[in-house]
DNA sequence: TCATAAACCTATTGACACGGTAGGTAAATA
DNA sequence: TATTTACCTACCGTGTCAATAGGTTTATGA
């Protein structure tokens, strides 16, 4: 299960993707009213967001936090594993990785093998930008009409 | 995070999958001494399972637990959700379902949607069979050579 | 009929994670 | 120097996980 933490921190870089967060500090305080989360509760998320280098934040009047990348250069299975720890399926497949004295024989790991796999490929595919409102898009100046 | 209930519970349909557990019943007390796991954990497990038309139990001597259908008739996402309720990977998509006020507007749902339907089908087209040790195959009557 | 072997039932436990809340400190700006 | 902001520490209620403990019922077979 995603838990709150990862699902709000997505939320938060969504939300700084579309409020000039890449450019400008945007206050915690306004994204937490747009999100409709609690500001203290975010507080907790950001802070970690932080430490794993999704956002720069700044104190003092003025300050907030701001993407510290473009948000192309984004992928979900990052921010998730930021706030979630490791996305592993079965704990036999985290920690300590190898303890398992079954696991030579196990017929059970190959599959968690399989869907860890699956899993991190979907995160790590999906950027973030795909998870933006489509914007009308500006054309570029010499846009290519696609041949169909 | 799959726990040791989904976990040991695909243990005991293998278990009981290779030991002629679709034929007899099978006590307990073996299935534990071959898997390495507590009995007494198990019996809340296997409890489970039966509850979950998974298996059949027959108390008394000679009794112990069976298969109710044949191997090939399970799939491993069925036996994971009689343990863990359903795989929902965020809560938005369990429980009460659409009682999220953000729903019609949340720029993550489509993206978790996505992400279910992958660890359904992923679960649920994987059989039980799949994971047993590969059997040295007993040469059916009339087979037929691959062409190749 | 009675010991035995098995499932079945109820209760409890310690540790930890989840989803917060509360209140204060430090830093930057105007 | 007041204000705005991030940042820090601590706490808390609830629930789940992974068991353990001990007893009761059911069926067999000698």
């Amino acid at each position: 299960m995603i838990t709150t933490k990862g699902r709000y921190a997505l939320r938060v870089m969504i939300d700084l993707a579309e409020n000039n967060g890449h450019e400008v500090f945007v206050p915690l305080k306004d994204i937490a009213e747009r999100q409709e989360i609690s500001k203290k509760y975010l507080e907790i998320i950001v802070k970690d967001m932080v430490t794993g280098n999704l956002l720069i934040g700044a104190s003092g009047k003025g300050g907030g936090y701001k993407l510290c990348r473009k948000p192309e250069e984004y992928n979900v299975g990052e921010i998730l594993e930021v706030m979630e720890g490791k996305l592993s399926s079965v704990s036999c497949l985290s920690g300590d990785f190898n303890d398992c004295p079954r696991r030579n024989s196990c017929h059970t790991l190959p599959m968690w093998t399989e869907y860890d796999n699956m899993v991190h490929n979907f995160f790590y595919e999906k950027k973030l930008t795909d998870l933006l409102k489509p914007v009308a898009k500006t054309p570029s100046r010499k846009t290519k009409k696609a041949k169909a």
